[in-house]
DNA sequence: GTCACACGTTAATTAACGTTAACTTACGCG
DNA sequence: CGCGTAAGTTAACGTTAATTAACGTGTGAC
């Protein structure tokens, strides 16, 4: 075993993150199946095979996009969670890191809830797997920050709960759906809309904590 | 000239129904580009070619699947608004109309927005301008429901607001994702999760409303 | 210098798929 | 009866697409 010339470091982002940046783009707007891959190469400038120097085949760049994404998503999803002011604060810190997310990375959002079947098997558990932590660290939060989703039988409906309002926000890709040119003068700005996504998610979530406050678990666990 | 058979209306329901339900689940399950005509035709009990007695193309299914249930939304959705009860009462009749369909009708929400990318350009548009319409439709309704809302300045929170609620019903096929077996011990029940979903889509609109209710648009429009 | 390896290229291979062709069968009807 | 048509069948065609083979080329290490 001879040399190792290390990172080349000269181009501005390294050829691997350019594929999976195109690639991303891509995918979104023609769906995994409907893009070859002569046209990722021709987006990156090299040309067709010439992305297996960099992945394995085609399927191994979108296993890379979706389960970078949902790696991403609970890594941040846990820092902000952690944030010890409180359930309300952790609460609004997570829909915060999503909003931005959904708002930021619309592509990969888009391919997250899109693309997954045609992941091969093995992949797919991997995503699910991160996807269902996510879910949790969300379902705890709600349920600590809305008393009345605390009680066991409230349980199905905060994981329903969370689960539409990521339906919600990840929503703006079809709100948003052009790319953000330069003069916005139909719909809102990002910042009005990170703060009408906000809004609505808060009102969702009190609206599930409204519905099942007359139903059952008025404070603590009754039994099992 | 000649014959004319008609309706044979001996099987329960004709060929061309049959191919259509099961077209809607294989996309759903596997995506348009993912499914093959082969796979379509032994899912009816014919094989392959047999479908072009029925439908001009494989893409000519996928469009009278999403045309279908875009003009099916859009005339449910303005009968339920036209039930003149008040605009509270037709914003809830929408959304209960909109829940019915994302519960009872799963394949067709899935693929309503997810392979809208797979029309051909002519169809497509036929599609947009029906769910434009729709859009619309709504948009009127929750300005009406809302009157922070009715302000000109309130318009694309409006509209964004109603996306998102669309995001938020649309998401239950991810949430319910298996076929609804029989004995349902995990999750909620259908009424449950309708009852839910509207909880959470007012929750969503009301605070749309609010968040708009300290920045302009007190009462009327106050100018052009 | 030259070895080895990273990074590309173009041509060939193979499989799958949508669609059309050619041909068969059942049957309502004058 | 015999004709026309609806509804299938299998075989063939033409394309497209992913992957692999075979073949350069610059460059950093020794």
């Amino acid at each position: 075993m001879g040399s190792m010339p290390n990172v080349p470091a000269a181009s501005a982002l390294p050829r691997r993150d350019q594929i999976r940046r195109e690639a991303a783009r891509l995918f979104a707007a023609r769906g995994f199946l409907g893009v070859g891959v002569d046209e990722i190469g021709k987006a990156v400038g090299i040309s067709g095979p010439g992305l297996y120097r960099h992945f394995a085949g085609k399927d191994a760049m979108l296993a890379d996009l979706l389960i970078g994404i949902s790696e991403r998503l609970l890594e941040e999803g846990r820092r902000r969670a952690g944030g010890g002011d409180g359930p309300a604060a952790a609460l609004d810190a997570l829909i915060g890191g999503h909003v931005e997310f959904a708002l930021d990375d619309r592509d990969l959002i888009t391919l997250h809830d899109r693309e997954l079947l045609n992941l091969k098997e093995e992949d797919r558990r991997s995503v699910r797997r991160l996807q269902r932590g996510y879910v949790e660290l969300w379902v705890d939060v709600v349920r600590q920050a809305y008393p009345q989703l605390a009680g066991p039988s409230a349980e199905p409906v905060a994981r329903a709960a969370v689960h539409a309002v990521f339906g919600l926000i990840n929503s703006t890709p079809h709100s948003l759906a052009p790319n953000p040119a330069q003069g916005e003068r139909v719909g809102l700005q990002r910042d009005g809309m990170a703060a009408l996504l906000h809004a609505l998610a808060h009102g969702a979530f009190a609206a599930a904590a409204g519905s099942v406050a007359a139903d059952a678990a008025p404070d603590a666990a009754p039994d099992a």
